[in-house]
DNA sequence: CAAAATGTGTTATATATATGACACATGACA
DNA sequence: TGTCATGTGTCATATATATAACACATTTTG
């Protein structure tokens, strides 16, 4: 069965780029250093597997210096510590996030400075 | 092995009290109802397995008359609906989800009230 | 008391998740 | 030209997820 390629291509295509300035950056050297076999990362290149697991798509993420979410995010993922936090306060979390839904960037970000400088 | 019995006494405390007014819930006919095995059910209240899927879990808690949200965050799970929100601009709701963390009810509700009655 | 309903124990799957091990063909390098 | 590194194909596995089916002993009801 393949998969979504978005995830797969998208460190491929990364990864790659880096390994232009640095041969450290081959298919081999990248499993080895985040602790998977080279096989595996091949297929997950290649869509030929679904996205790892949170913690694997986070050691991904770092060693190619990009944002953690934004990886879970193509994985399919939400960070674990995120579903806590919103777990915690399910009715309030719920219905903040299903209010910003249709929010546009800024709005959303006005809402994180305000709360950010906010005093209570 | 044994589970959290959080969510099993929860929903088994729920319609033992419904019970007593109204004889369709039993066990049997809440499951028949959901559309589950008595026996799995019976081992969901019991904690003998985990907390059941999503959509179960939702559907347990729409007969009970109970908040989907707080039965999924009972089950260790956060809604679909609200994770693919989160997973579209998983920067902007990452930080803001962190950002409120530690924010007390109210100001989670002063921001929810705003966005409601915000104009934008 | 007979019939029906109830809760539970046991057994069995089917599917997905999350990898690992090993071998092989190709290409780069010294 | 031999050695080393590279990416990939194949096979295997361990664990979790998410139930269903059936039988049985007990309780409730008419």
């Amino acid at each position: 069965m393949t998969h979504s390629t978005l995830f797969g291509d998208t460190i491929r295509g990364i990864r790659e780029n880096l390994r232009r300035e640095d041969r450290r950056f081959s298919l081999r050297q990248v499993a080895q250093r985040i602790g998977i076999e080279p096989a595996y990362l091949s297929k997950i290149e290649r869509g030929e597997v679904p996205p790892p697991s949170e913690a694997t798509t986070v050691r991904i993420a770092k060693e190619l210096d990009q944002d953690p979410d934004v990886f879970l995010a193509m994985a399919g993922k939400v960070s674990g510590d995120l579903q806590e936090i919103i777990r915690k306060r399910p009715k309030l979390f719920a219905e903040l996030i299903r209010q910003l839904k249709e929010a546009p960037d800024h709005a959303i970000l006005r809402v994180v400075r305000e709360v950010r400088d906010g005093d209570w």
